[in-house]
DNA sequence: GGGGATCATGCTGTCAGACCGGATCAGAGC
DNA sequence: GCTCTGATCCGGTCTGACAGCATGATCCCC
């Protein structure tokens, strides 16, 4: 646990890698007490508000929570599924969206991934799985459902898709991908016509999950694939073409 | 961009929040200079301390950069692909490494996403992808390589794999995923013999994305990962039967 | 003696004010 | 017209302080 004073980076970054160093090295174990800001502040010979930045970017990254009281202190954090999953999906969004991330390599990735584990999924889906996504398709049936409504509703599907799969990291690594295309998403209007067709696909999908059909289920997840793409490439050259005008 | 006082969150958490959906929303531009920390200060009415605890929970995640100087301050930053890697890596080990996933789940999950990339790979494969799987097959087959050194190898052959589709946003995902699995991976003892096994399946791998055959890929992806859990299984096994002494 | 209310303690959360050093730019001097 | 210098802005860091909270020991009353 040393720094380098002559480290071009701030004092606070460097000492947060310190202390990320020693937990993900696991010199700090889960739940453990770091020392208290003013020791923190005398261990690396600064001021306790330098310290305090470095704990809040730790904090940010959830790998440490801070507790006031006397026995508080910052304490090292087991990570849940549930904040990797958030801070993955603000890391995926914003990465699409500030990368002109195209429409069909965002496809693309999203459909390879979701086809990596429809085996999965069809092998161990349980009833509560087919049952949301049905739930799913019905919400999608109802024609009064917004745009983004309905996008909502997209992902929601399929991310019952990928927790059938009954793998914890599969659908950690997924819902990323899954939940990061859904701006991207959102800027397709979906019209009665493609409404329907992607609803039949859907429920061939579900059927084929149910029926344990993985072969069937990847022919469904792939037209649907090839039919978003059509989608998304019609909105561009519309776009495109308004834009010539 | 108002924050509540009644939130049980810490102020400078609630003020990250807030810029942090400014910047999700897209109304701070990449590049955008954010107001000054002492303006920061006033406009949200706490003192400067608290701000910048709250910028630099922004500047962990690589939302925010900050420069000094006259024309300096705070700057939407542009995320990258390198950054988001970086940060998707870290997440991804400790969850891993926080919450006892398996060694069966964390492989499985490993090799259903990067089959899901074999396709893409044999048919997009440049010379340059190739050369570098045959350099980690090359260094694989150094009988004195350490079993560190052998797994480090077999990551960047994989990565070398992924990057191999083409699909910058698939690479990213996958990064996470297999990087994350080195943790895991090194607990294995590589024998020569299983050595052996390994390299044949990887080369078998290469030729096929060379020959841009992409059932041989699977093929060999497939019998890889059964191999590779058989390896774990007796690892655990000889683990169990040391702890029953 | 036991149980409950109360206070001391140690910690984080927040604040005010200040100095330092780097970066920029306008204006003085050549 | 060019260079150099100082003013100025702004982030990085420090000092010192107070408030709020949770714990645990203490004390008082029954």
């Amino acid at each position: 646990m040393k720094l380098d004073p002559d480290s071009p980076k701030d004092l606070s970054a460097q000492i947060a890698a310190a202390i990320r160093d020693e937990i993900v090295s696991g010199k700090l174990i889960v739940d453990a007490r770091l020392p208290s800001e003013a020791e923190l502040a005398e261990h690396f010979a600064v001021s306790r508000p330098t310290v305090r930045e470095a704990l809040k970017r730790l904090a940010a990254q959830s790998l440490i929570r801070t507790q006031r009281g006397a026995t508080g202190g910052a304490f090292v954090n087991r990570l849940s599924f549930e904040q990797a999953y958030g801070q993955q999906i603000t890391t995926s969004t914003l990465l699409l969206s500030m990368n002109a991330v195209s429409f069909d390599v965002a496809c693309e990735a999203r459909f390879a991934l979701e086809r990596a584990c429809a085996p999965l999924a069809a092998l161990r889906r349980r009833p509560d799985h087919l049952a949301r996504m049905r739930l799913e398709i019905m919400r999608q049936s109802n024609p009064a459902l917004s745009d983004e409504d309905f996008c909502a509703s997209d992902v929601a599907l399929h991310r019952a898709l990928v927790d059938g799969s009954g793998n914890p990291v599969l659908s950690y690594h997924l819902a990323g991908a899954v939940e990061a295309m859904q701006p991207l998403m959102n800027m397709i209007t979906f019209t009665a016509r493609s409404r329907g067709a992607i609803i039949d696909l859907h429920s061939r999908l579900t059927d084929a999950i149910e029926a344990q059909d993985a072969a069937a289920a990847d022919a469904a997840l792939s037209e649907l694939a090839e039919y978003t793409l059509t989608l998304g490439r019609d909105v561009m050259a519309a776009r495109a073409a308004r834009a010539q005008d």
